[in-house]
DNA sequence: TCTAAGATGGGT
DNA sequence: CCCATCTTAGAA
């Protein structure tokens, strides 16, 4: 592999790929992109296969729709940093702000090809059988990303993204997972994976028949 | 204060 | 299928 430190995991995009208006653009142009972690000098990093968009504005699926409170704070930020929350008491789950200050738009990531520190993934997640990186609680498990990391700027040196290393793939799109009850929004196709990554996570728990369907 | 529900994952 | 686990938001 040639992800060494010092080489492509420290190329990082300016604030301006964050600030853009169209959360599923983003969403779809952070496929690819890799997401690193440090923590106490030990990096983890992995490639961004699977995402979902959230949009503040007329979108019920996402935790600012008509409401502004202290979780949901940073995602009015400027783009460029991280909405961290606790998804049922257990899952650190981690978004990507984007748009400006004001619109509160993030782009949830949900799996990730593992590239770097591998081995300490595999301790951090119990030496378990399954991919170390499937899934939103899992991944994070992985890098050890904590809820109190909340608000964490992007282009710090704490949790960054960094430049994609190869665009050379299609991308398929479906409905997002387990946001049934934002009703009609819960069929929007806003939840993105590159074609034919072994990497993504699994199609779960649609109470609708049907609807994680990618095309 | 109280409580229901949640952008999940792993085991049976 | 079942359940762990706890913060958050909204109600009382």
């Amino acid at each position: 592999m040639i992800y060494k430190n010092n080489t492509p995991l420290y190329e990082r995009p300016d604030r301006s790929f964050f600030l853009r208006k169209d959360v599923t653009q983003a969403a779809k142009d952070l496929l690819g992109m890799i997401l690193v972690s440090s923590k106490n000098g030990v990096i983890t990093a992995g490639k961004i296969v699977e995402t979902e968009a959230y949009c503040g504005k007329g979108d019920k699926a996402c935790h600012a729709h008509g409401k502004r409170t202290p979780r949901t704070e940073v995602m009015y930020q400027d783009g460029g940093v991280a909405y961290i929350y606790l998804c049922y008491g257990i899952h650190h789950l981690i978004n990507i702000v984007t748009n400006v200050a004001g619109q509160a738009d993030a782009v949830l990531i949900r799996a990730l090809e593992p590239i770097e520190g591998i081995e300490v993934m595999r301790k951090r997640r119990n030496f378990t059988t399954a991919k170390l990186a499937s899934g939103p609680g899992t991944l994070t498990q992985a890098m050890d990303i904590k809820v109190h990391q909340t608000g964490t700027d992007l282009l710090g040196d704490e949790i960054w993204i960094a430049k994609s290393q190869e665009k050379e793939f299609e991308i398929l799109e479906g409905t997002r997972i387990g946001v049934d009850y934002a009703q009609e929004d819960a069929l929007r196709p806003w939840r993105f994976i590159i074609k034919g990554n072994k990497f993504v996570s699994k199609p779960i728990r649609s109470k609708k028949e049907g609807t994680t369907a990618f095309k």
